[in-house]
DNA sequence: GTGAAAGCGCTAACAA
DNA sequence: TTGTTAGCGCTTTCAC
């Protein structure tokens, strides 16, 4: 700073104000400094900027599994939002495992970022509301009830009531769940599902296949559910990866979907809408998602507004791989 | 830290080893001053510390598009190697546009990365030897001739040839190519298809449709292709995803894939693999090109070897959307 | 617009 | 094993 400061035959103090773009400058000078400091190839260290401004400017933004193309959309949403409000944004990958999630959030915390945005998140509530007690927190696709944590989410139990209720509509009567583990979110769609399936005398019906977020577990709950000779003639899988996944093994099988199996996803990704797989779905709106988070992390951060709870309607899309069962 | 000192009874630079787990300290102490830490809830400042050690131990990661499984694999491998290494890994979405690259690039720097790993990447070439005069710089998936960059890659040229030569072998003559536009590796692709062609005396049947490596972009080409009257009875897309896309808008149209069209997608995405897609294609070794590019950035920072350029075999994976023309 | 001075929170010798 | 002393590269404040 000083070598530009010199170069530019100006004060250190006016590089400073001209690297930050501040509109107290000429702009012969600004020309000047910026001039010199291309010329000696000079770039200010961020981190001795962010250290003596005391503030980043920065959110860390938590993603749950890069290969789940629902979180991509969450971070359009959120990298929009960023962008228009000034703010940066830092990615981490949670890998699908809390232990990963964790040494992200201590990077993040670390790194003094303004707030935290995480989506999808395996933490337990315990560890979140308490790095919310740090920094504001806001969760995406996953409920924390009563705590500092601000959540974005679509009423998962609602939506897996919407998934059972159209199966039933169609005529399925033999509904199985596909769940989705420890994934944020599936305990609200199992018990959903459960729930749904008691209200419509379907109790004895009622059966849970281990699951997780991923086509392999897609299909390895079908594999392991065939194997123990059962078969539904209907399947609710708790995310469109593990359905496409399910459906996968289906067909591997001989088994025709919806001919034999209809099969309903959750999410509404851009796969399930995908005229090839066609797959009928619960859509939860990403985007808007992705934006309400960051619209509500902000207005905590520049406004110093709470952090809340955002509800937003799921609703079922209908496509190709559920249809009225062909014998009851 | 000073606080954290006191509490403990000892020194601040005591409070700095136990921090930094060096071996130098006494059990006692160490508890003690990780116990006062905890109490006061104290968490070094990262900012600070890389400023004083001068080193962030962190490498910067950028990901041309989140949308697309190819760079999910890619990260995997990436962040498996930095884990055995001892480094944190900083990501960044390129969100499909030069711009965004370029800002986050600068990002790194400003953070003072220790080094970066490019995926897809669409800055020019000029700009990314500009970086690497800074820092290291490794590029995965595309190549860059005679520059400071490390590269891995496959032979695109080489795959075209396969893909092209593949459908050739099953009897079809006018097989048409879904451009990769500006996407990395989409050049040597489109160069690799006109090549195959020429060599197997179909240069007049040669016909590049502008396309770009979304499912969008690949519905769109087929649209226009077929707006245009033009019916080839092969298509090679840039990637699997603009192949998703093509055999979506085919089937849409109620042509039949492979019946009417064989198409063959390039990369070998978990989707391609998917029974019910099932889409041929050609495969580059993802995992292993996301390593062998952390391996080379950490040999260079570590053993300052060079930065060189790996180049993988790709090879042709056969599935269900390519068959034997129906009548030639 | 300038220059000086005082940190931001930490690490890195070096000495004790 | 512990304490001391300089910075790391920047922002901020304030008087000029």
């Amino acid at each position: 700073m000083d070598d530009v400061a010199i170069a530019a035959g100006v004060s250190r103090a006016l590089v400073s104000l001209v690297m930050r773009d501040s509109p107290r400058v000429s702009a012969a000078s600004r020309v000047a400094v910026l001039d010199a400091a291309t010329r000696l190839g000079y770039r200010p260290n961020l981190m001795a900027r962010n250290l003596a401004a005391r503030c980043t400017n920065t959110i860390g933004l938590l993603l749950n599994d890069l290969h789940n193309p629902w979180y991509a959309d969450i971070a359009d949403g959120i990298h929009s939002a960023a962008d228009a409000n000034g703010y940066q944004v830092i990615l981490a990958s949670g890998r699908r495992s809390a232990a990963f999630e964790s040494r992200a959030i201590d990077t993040f915390l670390a790194s003094r970022v303004d707030g935290i945005i995480v989506t999808g998140c395996r933490l337990p509530a315990r560890r979140l509301t308490a790095v919310a007690a740090e920094v504001p927190v806001v969760s995406v696709g996953r409920t924390m009830r009563a705590s500092l944590v601000g959540t974005v989410c679509t009423d998962d139990a609602v939506g897996a009531r919407l998934a059972v209720r159209h199966l039933h509509s169609l005529g399925h009567r033999r509904i199985a769940h596909i769940d989705g583990g420890v994934g944020a979110g599936s305990a609200p769609r199992r018990a959903g599902y459960v729930a749904a399936m008691r209200e419509l005398g379907l109790t004895d019906a009622t059966r849970v296949l281990a699951g997780d977020f991923t086509e392999q577990a897609g299909a390895a709950a079908v594999a392991h559910m065939l194997r123990g000779g059962h078969a539904p003639t209907a399947i609710f899988a708790a995310n469109d990866l593990s359905a496409i996944g399910a459906i996968d093994e289906l067909e591997r099988r001989g088994l025709d979907v919806p001919g034999n199996v209809s099969v309903i996803g959750y999410d509404n990704t851009a796969l399930a809408a995908l005229n090839h797989i066609g797959l009928s779905t619960i859509d939860q709106p990403r985007l808007s998602m992705g934006g309400a988070a960051a619209a509500m992390l902000f207005a905590a951060l520049n406004e110093s507004l709470d952090l809340h709870n955002v509800s937003m309607a799921p609703h079922l899309v209908v496509r190709a791989t559920t249809a009225t069962i062909a014998a009851p």
